[in-house]
DNA sequence: GTGAAAGCGCTAACAA
DNA sequence: TTGTTAGCGCTTTCAC
């Protein structure tokens, strides 16, 4: 059981030094093709492989990109996390996935470890007890490249720091109005609290694609709720005990769940979906696809924000023959997924 | 912006040798109380962090755990890794998540890069491509402690070699064993091919219990079909159409999605769920609370396979105080989740 | 209980 | 085009 190979090794055995070799194989263009040749050859015969450990110790970086996100569970993240690893792992890095389990203390404690362990970069969505943004700094001052994706802080910035995001706005504006199109009148909209980003965002959305179509918005058919299953039930349940004239023959869920929940309960009341009343949630999670009427939903493009977010890192790395920049926040189109719960 | 603090910042500061601090800050017994305690706090003072890559470039070795997954996508590696990343973080190690994405070839590649990166263990998940076992050889050679979870390898044997399953078995029998006590006497089994373990095993289970209650299993409820909801649509639709006598009262899907696209079947038909047939899959995906009825199922103990898994690694490394050990292969028990679709 | 010395494998500035 | 030198930060003999 030998020794895996070294520069040194491959330097002795052919009679160059080690840097001639390092640089041969790091392709650097002042080596001549011939030596690189011989070079390349060895290496292979002789299995050698590189130690990124003392690689990265020299160049005081490593080649690992740090993630954080809340949790490893649902739909959203694994998906986005799927987008990330595999754009990382086709330029080359590795990834090392950290869950904050929604708790600003660990999200900081995360990050003085990925600083610790000198990541080439933090790709991170934010927790949700998240208030101050000092541990930032650290990055921020280094010099790390460091992209938030989905939940972001607004306001934060820095030459090397930028944001992924979907366009909530637009996915529940494109939403609602195919809704419109199908003929609802009296669109409602399960929302979660105001102050959250998508929240907000989504729900200015719905309330704009009205206005658009000459719709008055009714403030009675906004229902603050859990987006839970329950809490789509029990908006649901309210909403349509009201006379026929005021009952909603459209409902906008700002999350997939509580649409699920309020279509169970429409059907159990007897009510037909979508001829009585459409229903559209949002985030085309899996199990859209199972319910009974399928659910009409927004894709919020989950990979392909993975995948962005490595590209834009990239671009505020150094690396030979670019000069890093800083990008500007990319906001991504959610697609419109029309389904049978909407379609009459 | 000044360098961060190593250990011979402390070592001047404090007048002592960086051996000394090495050995403090690692609460070696050979260090007197004191100066451990002046080491901590002007440790703690300066903001010290230990450099893993220059630790694991002297030990040979990194403190980073590798996981090796088909892929980062639907309901069970997500959960499983949740449970990976949550007990590593919890023990000290961090974990650099890869995708073989079902391929052989690329299972290699990562095998390969996982060694160079001289990870402290791999925890992998066979590829469904793979069929030669040439590239765990070095694994197992270099003493690189490796557990197999979910997917494993049959009879790849060696004191650092371990596996993490489910039993099967175990689950379908006792989801058959519920569905008789429900009243089921014609009991239909959809399955994916047999030479698949899990299918294979799942199969057995159902073919066990019922005989165990003195049914004999009539082999044309076995329905081979693919275990989509297509899949579980087409086969579902063959069997209901079968004379009142012979069709079946119950049935259990080697998955959840099949079932789902059985149940939808059975009641575009006109029967009755559970009253006319009752349905049970396997996996306790998300989906199955959601549901009309919800869908009875058996949980794959996904979070507890994570971290038993870390928990079987950290045996076979060594430590201080510790002794590896090669555990015997761990076989998690399933659990019978009961819900509406098969409760009468 | 502490220190001195050596070296893990690599890279980059500088020299030739 | 190639070599020399030095050192990244840490751990671990071995010596005192």
């Amino acid at each position: 059981m030998n020794r895996r190979a070294s520069i040194t090794d491959l330097a002795k055995a052919l009679g160059l030094s080690a840097s001639t070799i390092s640089r041969a194989l790091a392709d650097h263009h002042d080596v001549s093709e011939a030596t690189k040749a011989r070079v390349r050859q060895l290496a292979k015969e002789l299995h050698y492989q590189p130690n990124p450990l003392a690689a990265g110790l020299r160049r005081g970086r490593s080649n690992t990109l740090g993630v954080i996100v809340p949790h490893i569970t649902g739909y959203f993240f694994p998906e986005v996390i799927h987008g990330i690893a595999s754009e990382a792992s086709e330029a080359g890095f590795n990834v090392m996935i950290c869950q904050s389990n929604e708790d600003a203390q660990q999200e900081r404690q995360i990050i003085e470890l990925l600083m610790g362990a000198q990541v080439a970069g933090i790709l991170l969505s934010l927790s949700d007890t998240t208030t101050d943004f000092e541990h930032f700094e650290a990055v921020r001052q280094q010099g790390v490249p460091l992209v938030f994706f989905d939940r972001v802080v607004q306001g934060f910035k820095g030459t090397n720091v930028t944001s992924v995001t979907l366009n909530d706005y637009l996915g529940a504006y494109q939403v609602v109005e195919h809704l419109i199109a199908q003929g609802c009148r009296r669109i409602a909209h399960f929302t979660g609290p105001l102050h959250v980003n998508i929240h907000k965002n989504r729900h200015q959305g719905y309330l704009d694609a009205l206005a658009a179509h000459g719709l008055t918005p009714d403030p009675r058919l906004t229902a603050f709720c859990e987006l839970s299953q329950q809490g789509g039930a029990a908006a649901m349940r309210g909403l349509m005990r009201l006379s026929a004239t005021r009952r909603p023959d459209g409902v906008f869920s700002s999350n997939d769940l509580a649409a699920v929940g309020g279509m169970q309960v429409a059907k159990k009341l007897g009510f037909r979906v979508p001829e009585d009343v459409a229903i559209a949630g949002f985030s085309n999670e899996v199990f859209t696809q199972l319910t009974e009427p399928a659910l009409t939903t927004v894709d919020q493009r989950c990979e392909q924000m993975g995948r962005t977010a490595v590209q834009q890192l990239q671009k505020m790395l150094p690396s030979p023959g670019h000069t890093p920049a800083t990008p500007r926040g990319i906001v991504l189109k959610p697609k419109l997924v029309v389904r049978d719960s909407s379609q009459r």
